[in-house]
DNA sequence: TATGAATGAGTTTTCATTCAT
DNA sequence: TATGAATGAAAACTCATTCAT
C-alpha cells in the first residue's frame, strides 16, 4: 500500500526524474525532524530549509503545510496499524499487546502532539480510512488480549487506547525534568495497571 | 490569599462599578473556557470576544496574555498545592493519594497544557516558588504512600508525577471519542499500575 | 483679549462654578507640566491624572487633545506678541531686541516641539490670526533694529525668526549633553552673528 | 567600509534578482523620504507604501523599524565623521571648519530629529562607536580653529556642536515659509557668532 | 456633574502561500 | 523547473475618545 505521504507527493503530476523524488523524501524527512525539534511551532521556511529546497519546491510537492503534517500523520497511524497487525501473530498474547504498546508509544511520542494537534478535531477526512483501519487491528489485538485473560475485562476494549495514550510523559511537570527513559517507566506503570488483579509481579518487568 | 488572578485583576486599579468588576469576572471565565476549547492556540481576540467586551477593556484589565496563563496557570499550581496538603492529613495514605490524583488530574485537564507549555521552559519566573511548594507536597504525600506501601517502591517518586501528569486522557484517539468519565477510567489504570504487585483487587474500585 | 486656552475653555457652556473653573486651570497647567515632562508622546490620560481630573472632565473642557495643544501654542504666541509689543517700546533698539530674543527663545523651548509639530504643517487654522499679528509685532521689532544700524541689513527681516529658532539647543547631541544654560550660550553665539561686522566685542556680553 | 544600511540590507540573504536589489534601494530611499516628510512619526505601513511594496516585503528586509532607523543615523554618523576628518586637512583651519559645518547642517537637516531621538537617550549602542568618532574629530576641527583664532575662544569647545545642531531651520516660523536657501542663511548667521569679535566682514560671505 | 470603564482603529511584526524570475 | 521575493491577513498591544454609572 502506498503510503500517504507518498500518494501526497504524486498527487502532482507524477515526475519520473530522480532529483524530483529526492527533493521529496528530503522534504518529509526534513518535517518529521523539524517537527522533532520544534514542535508544532515549525515554519514551512524551516522545512524548505532544512530539506535543502526552496519554498516554491516545496508547495510544488505538497498543498499546504496542514496536508504536510496530515501526511506525516497518516504514515505513522498506517506504521501503527502495521506493527498491530503483526503484534497479533505473535503467539503470546500479552507479549504481543505490551510488545505493540511499546512500539505504540514511541511512534505516536514521535508525532509531537501532531496527532491531537490534527485529529483531534476531526479536521482531516483523508486520515478516516487509516484511522479506522488503526482501530480495527487494536480492537482486535485488545480484545485477543482480553479474552486470553491477560488484559482486565472490567475495561471496555477502547479504554486501553486512551491508556496507552496515556503513557507519553511531557517532557515536564512540576519542575521535574523527564529522564529519557521516562516514557518507558510510564509504560510500566499503565501496562500493569491493564493487567488483571492477580497478575504476577514477575511479569511487570517484561516490558 | 489572594489568587494570582485577582491579584492580577487588582494591579489596575480597584473599581466600584459593578460592571467592571463583572467584566473582569467575565474575562478570567472567558479566558479559562477558551483555553479549554482551543488550548494555547488562543488568542486575546477570542478571549475578549467570548467575554462579550473589546480588546481595550481585556487589556486594562490584563498587562499581557502570558501575564493572564500565568496567572491561571498560578492558581490552578495553588489550589493543587493545598489539595496535597490535605490529602496527606487523609490517615489512611492510600486513600489520601488516590483522592489527590483525582483532584489533581482533574484540576490538570482545565489547564490544557498551560501547565506544560509555561512552566515547562521555565519560562515565566513568578510560578517557580508555587512549583516548588507543589513539587515538596507531592512528594510527601508519595512518599507517605510508598513508606506505607500502597504504592510499588521500585518506582521513583517523581515517576508518580509524570504518570498522572498524562493521566488525563485526549478527547479523542484513534478516532474514537472520550467518554466523559474517561479521566476516571484512565485514572483506575494508572493508580492500579502505582500499586505494589499483589494488590488487592477489591482496592480496585475505590477509585 | 482672552486666551486661546480660555477661549477652548468657555467653548463648552460657560458655567459659572468655581470648581469647573478651578479644574479647566488645572487641566491647562497639567497639560504644560506633562509636555513638558514628556514631550510630546504625553497621553490624555497622564494630563488628567496630573490635573486631578477624569478623562470625562477632561473632555468635558476640551474638544481634543489636539485642539489642547494648539490651545496651549496659542497662548504661547499671544505671550510671545505681547513681549514683542513691548520690546519695541525700549529705548535702544539693540536691547529691545536682544532681551525679546532671550524671551522668545524662553518660551519658544517650552513648548517643546510643538510648535513645529502643530503649525509646522500648517495644520491649525484657528492659530492663524495669533501667528499674524506675531509676525505683525516681530517684523516691527526688527526692523526698528535693523534700521538703527545694529542688525545686519543683509539680511531679511525674515532670516532672523528663523535665526532665533536655531537656537533652542536640543538636549544631546554626538553624545554631548547640554548644559542648563545651554540655551544662552546659544543665543549669544546667534545674535553675536545677527550684528554687523564691525560690532564691538564688549557688547557681547549683554545678552 | 561598508554602510550601516547596506549592512542591514545585506543581513538577509543577499539577492541576485534585480528587482529584490531595486526594492532594497527604494525601501532605503522610501525611509529617508518618510522621515523627512513625518518626522519620528513614520510608520513601517508609510515606508512600506511609499516604496511601493507590502509590509512582508519591508521586514524580509530589516529586523525592525528601530534597526532601520539607526541604520539610516549610522550612515549618517559615518559620513559627518568622514567630512570632519577631510575638513581637518585643509590648510586653513577656518575654511575646513565653515566647510564642514555647511556638510553637517546638510546631512543633519536630512535626519530630521532622528539623531537627537535614537542616540538622545543613548537607547541605541550600536551606535556609541560611531558617536565617539564623531566627537573626537569635531572636537579636534573645532579646536584647531580655536587655536588659530578663527573661533571664538570665550566658547567651550561643546557650544560649538549646539550651535551647529540647531542651525538647521525649520520649514515654518511663525507662519513665514523658509527658503529653500534658509539653511544657509541661518548658518552664516551662526557662523558669524562664532568668529571673534574683530572679524573682518568681507570673510563672511565665504559661506 | 465627574468619573473612569469600554471601545476599536491603528501600530509593529510574523508567516503561510503565491508567483515573477 | 527551482528559487526565494513579495504578499497581506493575522496577532499582540496602545491610546484618543465616548458614554454608562
Amino acid at each position: 500500500m502506498r503510503s500517504a505521504v507518498e500518494a501526497l507527493l504524486a498527487q502532482s503530476e507524477v515526475s519520473s526524474r530522480a532529483d524530483a523524488r529526492r527533493n521529496a523524501e528530503r522534504l518529509i524527512a526534513a518535517a518529521r525532524q523539524v517537527l522533532d525539534e520544534q514542535g508544532l511551532g515549525l515554519t514551512t521556511r524551516d522545512i524548505a530549509h532544512r530539506a535543502g529546497v526552496g519554498l516554491g519546491t516545496l508547495y510544488r510537492r505538497i498543498p499546504s503545510l496542514d496536508a504536510l503534517l496530515a501526511a506525516i500523520l497518516g504514515d505513522l497511524i498506517d506504521e501503527m496499524t502495521e506493527r498491530a497487525r503483526r503484534a497479533a501473530e505473535v503467539p503470546d498474547p500479552w507479549l504481543g499487546f505490551s510488545g505493540f504498546a511499546e512500539d505504540y508509544v514511541q511512534l505516536r511520542a514521535s508525532s509531537c502532539g501532531l496527532h491531537d494537534a490534527l485529529s483531534g478535531a476531526g479536521k482531516v477526512p483523508e486520515l478516516e480510512a487509516g484511522i479506522n483501519r488503526l482501530q480495527r487491528e487494536m480492537r482486535r489485538l485488545i480484545r485477543r488480549a482480553q479474552n486470553a485473560g491477560v488484559i482486565r475485562d472490567d475495561l471496555d476494549w477502547c479504554d486501553v487506547p486512551f491508556a496507552l495514550a496515556t503513557a507519553i510523559p511531557t517532557d515536564r511537570t512540576i519542575g521535574l525534568e523527564a529522564r529519557p527513559d521516562q516514557w518507558r517507566r510510564n509504560l510500566r506503570v499503565v501496562l500493569d495497571g491493564l493487567r488483571p488483579a492477580g497478575s504476577k509481579s514477575g511479569e511487570r518487568s517484561s516490558v
